[in-house]
DNA sequence: TCCCTTTGTTCCAAATAATGAAACTTAATT
DNA sequence: AATTAAGTTTCATTATTTGGAACAAAGGGA
């Protein structure tokens, strides 16, 4: 019952031990690890001393527990900051959660998947790390679907073939014929809906944000609940959300010299 | 001119090249990566190849350029939730930044060096991703000093010989003599101070957090200016300071080991 | 107490993967 | 077309990883 993955070397087996813990969510006994594993015990047990030296995992010797190390912190650190994107947008962003009253969200695009990288709320000041970081699917998702419908053809279809379609909700789009055509009419319109097609009762509107060569820099969300509002009410935003994205895209542009992201792959 | 690191093994080796990336702080090309690099170039070539493979770092094919990656985005997301005192240590920090008017850091020790994992200042509310990840000198440090002070003999001879020091003031302790003085003046009293041993007209008081083993898992501080304040004003904060760090250590310790309060090692 | 079980750690010869100099392929510049 | 720089692949050599098995340590009963 070998993982799933793609194993490249030594390094890629590691990393799988690694995120086997990061997976439990809490410190975790060797043995426990070792149960999950597909590795020999002597393998499993040099990798968790490795990955811990390297600071990847810290190892508590009275608990006898591996959890995620201090130097993936910094990395999410680093790993921000290059992002360019949300140091950035994070004024504007804010202004927009102030103005919408509601939440907004920021991504940006990595192969097919959708990373956050901020969130702002209107009422309690953020516990910021604790969201930007997530990641989810792209072909359902408001933002997702914003950034795919501008990204060139190259892009899309990998993005679309590389992806695994789950049904979240009765409304999630799972062909990429249906995907393809709703893809087609945000690019008319240039705003992207989320009809409760990730998550039940979770609906949002978003916008892409492009630089002046039209490169899909990321998205800007603003979403709530069914039972606080429905699409008609959100469509109100519109307006809104384009003047942040094209704030935000006028900053990155001003900031960066020349073109310069990151994205796609 | 090898780089001091202990790179144990492949792993460590490409861990190497993944920290790289990372400091270079935006998107980086191969050639400038080689340049820097120890590695010959087939082999810098390789470790970034499976890097990116596994997902922790991304290639963008346009510009030629590296960066993070969304698993490594991912991993740290978990591991700041996990591992990381701050979402356990929050309300404390707010609190102490509240009642002293004045920047708190809690900081957390990667090595020899000063990992800081959260920030609160008292006005405005917090930018807390930007700030926390950031990474400072252990010896010159408030923080750095609190947690070396009370650290296990062999964690301590680590962090003190791979370091290098550099003074960045006329106040700096430069050697690990006068820094051993002074690291044992703290453990009798449980406080450190930094007296612009770090940054010119910046001074600060530290307690480190000491679990009930008391091992060290982290240290809070209260910083200000030598125009806003003196050390001696400081001072008046120790208690507070002393109660916050009691607080966190408690939660960490109910939050982190609810089951298992065995025999210590 | 002693024995037994569970859990964690170390060894080492065989198997495998990493190494890096050099050759090669683009891509950009003149 | 010629030149240079940047990125990629090759392959025989070398060093590392591998994992079964032996070993050690830590409870837990009886």
């Amino acid at each position: 019952m070998v993982q799933a993955a793609a194993g490249d070397g030594t390094v890629g087996k590691a990393l799988d031990a690694l995120d086997q813990v990061a997976s439990m969510g809490r410190p975790v006994r060797f043995a426990e690890l070792l149960e999950n594993s597909s590795y020999p015990k002597a393998t499993l047990y040099r990798f968790l001393q490795t990955l811990t030296n390297q600071g990847m995992l810290s190892y508590d010797s009275r608990s006898q527990t591996y959890s995620l190390g201090v130097r993936l912190v910094r990395l999410a650190h680093a790993a921000w900051r290059q992002s360019s994107l949300a140091p950035i947008a994070r004024p504007y962003v804010e202004e927009l959660a102030r103005e919408a009253q509601a939440t907004v969200h920021l991504a940006q695009l990595d192969g097919g998947q959708v990373l956050y990288v901020d969130k702002q709320t209107p009422s309690n000041p953020v516990n910021m790390y604790s969201e930007s970081g997530k990641v989810g699917p792209g072909y359902c998702t408001g933002v997702g679907k914003a950034m795919l419908a501008f990204v060139d053809e190259a892009t899309l279809e990998r993005a679309l073939t590389q992806q695994t379609y789950h049904k979240h909700t009765q409304n999630t789009l799972c062909s990429p014929d249906e995907l393809m055509a709703e893809l087609k009419e945000i690019r008319k319109t240039g705003i992207s809906y989320d009809r409760e097609e990730h998550e039940m009762s979770i609906i949002c509107i978003a916008v892409p944000i492009l630089s002046a060569q039209d490169r899909v820099l990321g998205a800007v969300s603003v979403t709530n609940t069914t039972h606080r509002t429905t699409i008609d009410e959100l469509t109100k935003f519109a307006p809104l959300l384009k003047t942040c994205a094209k704030n935000i895209a006028d900053t990155a542009e001003s900031w960066r010299f020349p073109e310069h992201d990151k994205l796609a792959k």
